[in-house]
DNA sequence: AACGTCATCGCAAACGTTTGATATCCTAAC
DNA sequence: GTTAGGATATCAAACGTTTGCGATGACGTT
């Protein structure tokens, strides 16, 4: 055995001709006689040859990677993001990079010093909790790396994004509750700087504001984990008004509200009902399974991972942004009652 | 601005001095006089110079890139030990590059191809269910890169190993449930020509054996995933002689197993009780949450990138192979009963 | 005999970086 | 005044691949 890959220098050298000719020879060039084809071809198999993807990289200054900024990847949602874009990267030619921010600005701003060393060709990147400035992503433009934003995007910048319909899924939700009877409908918001938690709550308002149900604001908190929900659920059942639903802004939060509501003696859905977003498989396991929104994270992950192909072959970064939307639908289940 | 990004040449092109000199100015060599070396690190840090790892790896046959090789990593567990691989390999100054099998041999053997072409300086595999030939995985070897086999393990190929004491595991839970009482323990069982549900097949018959409790083959079925506990569950439960205790080989299986058990009029644990494998989200929210053996995935992604980047610092192939255990712990929890 | 035409192939440069070997220039010691 | 030596900077090669251009023969045509 050899130490190391083989190159084509290696066979040049057994075959007694220069690398310019294995070179040809092994993408069918016309000016190659087939003598030299067959024995080049041959000795290339026999040897494992595999091009060198990094000189290759070097030369066309592609690398055919992807680089993916996440939050975390342990959350059903953004690893069926991942999954998706896997899934179109491996079929267009690309390998996928994987970098999580841990909701860090600080690390995010690592990754993407990682990325732009790598010289990948493209970007896809789920901002954290944290960030809220956005000069680093800035700096990927300026060095021609496109990026597509995904779920937690960028209102300021403008880029390209990929997100869920997060107003109309927010509405449908709540209109839900509001046709099975509900009035004092509680909100377990997440931080208002995120556009995706604006949104929700828009939704959820205009929903109020539609069927003509007074909003108090009292009923709409900050509460956005598992941890959270188990906190301050038992604080809004104590209220003089409690609510008689909850719709949660994402599906952990409704677990844990789940949880706590059900531990504090009142029964679900007949006392009170609950909606989550995300459709992971949290939604489906709890007893009640919980009325939720499909939120679609492979067909996001498709979505970003598509578009960003298409930008990374433009070639340039003269481009008008475009805001992809995926459709969310309500999933009728266990936790809000039927009538 | 300028297209591309910035490099050495530029900078030396700019200050009229050669590209080494800029090079070794940059790293502080002593031969580079410190007028020099300030001038090249402003100019570096104005125009944001970031050393092109592409050339770096061709330089250095190194490309600092871990490839992983995963069947889904839409599951918990997976997306925590991808989680902990990140955690290590960004520490030691590695990029994260992933693969999934989607549980096909064919798609496995293409990600070997792809690794192989990418040059990367190691590999982390969970196999897929299909595989069972190893030889992509052998070539790997013969190329000087260094592999190491986490959770779904390879037991003909001699190899580096990090995995979860699935004996052990198994053995606890089923001793659980006989000291608790229950004497006709089913068992949810995976293929076995995985190592991994060999081992927890043998800690349940060995727990069994232990206590004296003859063993039912019929209580012993492959049953592995959601769908297929929501479809063989009642089967069992309809024996002649009906279980009373049900050992899952995975968190999932165990969740369809629950929500059939209860399905059927059967309460948990009164009647029947249940463990499961894996601790992740699903098994503390299930009612009654599940009793389970933790299996630390996110130390196993950690062990995982601790030895693999030994073995890439060893820079040969030359070792013997180690197999890494991560103790599980039974988390006894409200789905087996209290005495 | 001189020239053009193919068919085949090699040379060299380029991508960005590092590094051993050289090349200057200056100063100080003999 | 020669030379040793230090300080500083450049040259060139190498990593593996591609590709425009040039080179070499063999052959057929005038």
């Amino acid at each position: 055995m050899r130490s190391g890959q083989v190159t084509i220098k290696d066979i040049a050298k057994e075959l007694g001709i220069s690398a310019s000719t294995v070179s040809r020879a092994l993408k069918d060039h016309p000016d190659i006689s087939s003598k030299t084809k067959e024995a080049v071809n041959k000795l290339a198999k026999k040897w494992h040859y595999k091009p060198n993807a990094v000189a290759l990289s070097l030369r066309n200054s592609k690398t055919n990677i992807i680089g993916v900024i996440i939050p975390e990847i342990v959350h059903h949602f953004f690893s069926s993001v991942i999954s998706g874009i896997e899934d179109i990267a491996s079929k267009a030619g690309y390998n996928v990079m994987i970098f999580q921010s841990n909701e860090s600005y600080e690390r995010e701003m690592e990754n993407v010093q990682a990325l732009l060393s790598s010289r990948v060709d493209g970007v896809l990147v789920s901002m954290s909790k944290e960030t809220k400035d956005h000069s680093h992503f800035q700096e990927l433009r300026n060095n021609g790396i496109p990026i597509v934003f995904f779920d937690r995007v960028c209102n300021d910048l403008s880029s390209d994004n990929v997100i869920v319909d997060d107003f109309a899924g927010a509405f449908a939700a709540v209109e839900h509750l509001i046709n099975i009877g509900c009035k004092r409908i509680a909100h377990l918001s997440a931080p208002q700087h995120m556009l995706l938690a604006q949104n929700r709550q828009k939704g959820y308002r205009q929903a109020m504001l539609k069927h003509k149900i007074p909003i108090d604001e009292n009923l709409i908190i900050k509460c956005d984990s598992f941890d959270e929900a188990i906190l301050k659920t038992p604080e809004l059942l104590e209220l003089p008004e409690p609510p008689d639903a909850i719709f949660a802004v994402n599906e952990l939060t409704a677990a844990g509200a789940l949880l706590m509501v059900k531990k504090l003696g009142l029964r679900v859905p007949e006392d009170i009902s609950i909606v989550g977003f995300t459709d992971g498989v949290v939604s489906r396991i709890t007893d009640p399974s919980l009325t939720t929104l499909e939120q679609h994270g492979f067909e996001i992950g498709l979505n970003a991972a598509e578009l960003i192909v298409e930008r990374i072959s433009l070639g340039h970064m003269d481009y008008e942004p475009v805001t992809k939307v995926v459709k969310t639908n309500l999933i009728v289940r266990g936790s809000t009652r039927h009538i």
